[in-house]
DNA sequence: GCGACAG
DNA sequence: ATCTTGTCGC
């Protein structure tokens, strides 16, 4: 399954400027409300197979780790990607291609796009849906690694963030029970009218205790997939830890990985 | 000029 | 991201 989009594919040698023009074409093409044929309530259910008809959804997660080389720099980032259904992994896969520019806030797509890209072209399965580390419309030209990633696959899509990179939240997001979510609206340092709705904080996991509390997850619409629905989608998916586990599970095995071809 | 910034 | 020591809680 090619990309659909080869034309915005992430292309670490072009200028900058070349880029942000490249993200503001992505921002336009991106679209963030649902489009897609799946039944989200069967995300996060691992009975889902069982209860009827139709297979559930193939998930995706995706994360990067980095090597080193002979100076003891990073020279190549290796994605990994992990792909779910009904609960259950299915497929992995994994890509690792040098790195060509350093990390630029903002312009994160264009280190990891390459690798990324790659890894799901490996992949044996057509997923339904991807989750990305990393924002996806919570960005300044709305264009973020996974709308980025989204777009040239033509795949829905929604980033998963740890931090906010710009929005202002709406209100506090400070010790927020598990399963809230607090609004994320666009400002003056993103591309988009003020006050939109670029995604939501989200609060999968907390604490009991009143002394020490969790910090959200910022979830975003990557491509065709709306802001409640990605907030919807990472809740479901996040049961026992705080990120949804096809992005866990990419995680570890990017370090997996990593140490397997590191040695 | 200053601040602020996913991974 | 990666590194790394220390602490809390089940």
């Amino acid at each position: 399954m090619p990309p659909t989009r080869p034309d915005l594919a992430p292309d670490g040698s072009l200028e900058r400027e070349e880029m942000e023009a490249m993200q503001r074409e992505i921002g336009d093409a991106a679209v963030f409300d649902d489009e897609f044929v799946f039944d989200p309530s069967t995300l996060g259910d691992p009975l889902a197979t069982a209860a009827g008809g139709a297979d559930p959804p193939v998930i995706v997660g995706v994360d990067q780790s980095f090597l080193r080389g002979e100076d003891g720099e990073f020279d190549r980032a290796l994605s990994a990607v992990v792909a779910m259904r009904g609960g259950e992994v299915i497929e992995r896969a994994h890509a690792v291609t040098p790195l060509e520019i350093p990390y630029i806030p903002g312009l994160l797509a264009f280190r990891e796009g390459g690798p990324i890209l790659e890894a799901l072209e490996v992949l044996p399965v057509d997923p339904d849906l991807a989750l990305f580390d990393g924002s996806g419309r919570i960005h300044f030209r709305q264009a973020g690694i996974a709308t980025h990633v989204g777009v040239v696959r033509d795949l829905p899509s929604i980033g998963v963030a740890k931090s906010l990179l710009c929005g202002t939240p709406r209100e506090s997001t400070e010790n927020l029970p598990e399963g809230a979510r607090v609004p994320i609206e666009a400002d003056s340092s993103v591309d988009a009218p003020d006050g939109d709705l670029l995604g939501y904080a989200v609060q999968t996991r907390q604490y009991d205790s009143p002394d020490r509390y969790i910090n959200p997850l910022y979830v975003s619409p990557g491509h065709r997939v709306g802001p409640e629905t990605a907030a919807d989608a990472v809740l479901a998916l996040a049961s026992s830890y705080k990120l949804p586990e096809p992005v866990r599970l990419a995680d570890s095995y990017a370090e997996t990985a990593k140490g397997e071809i590191d040695h």
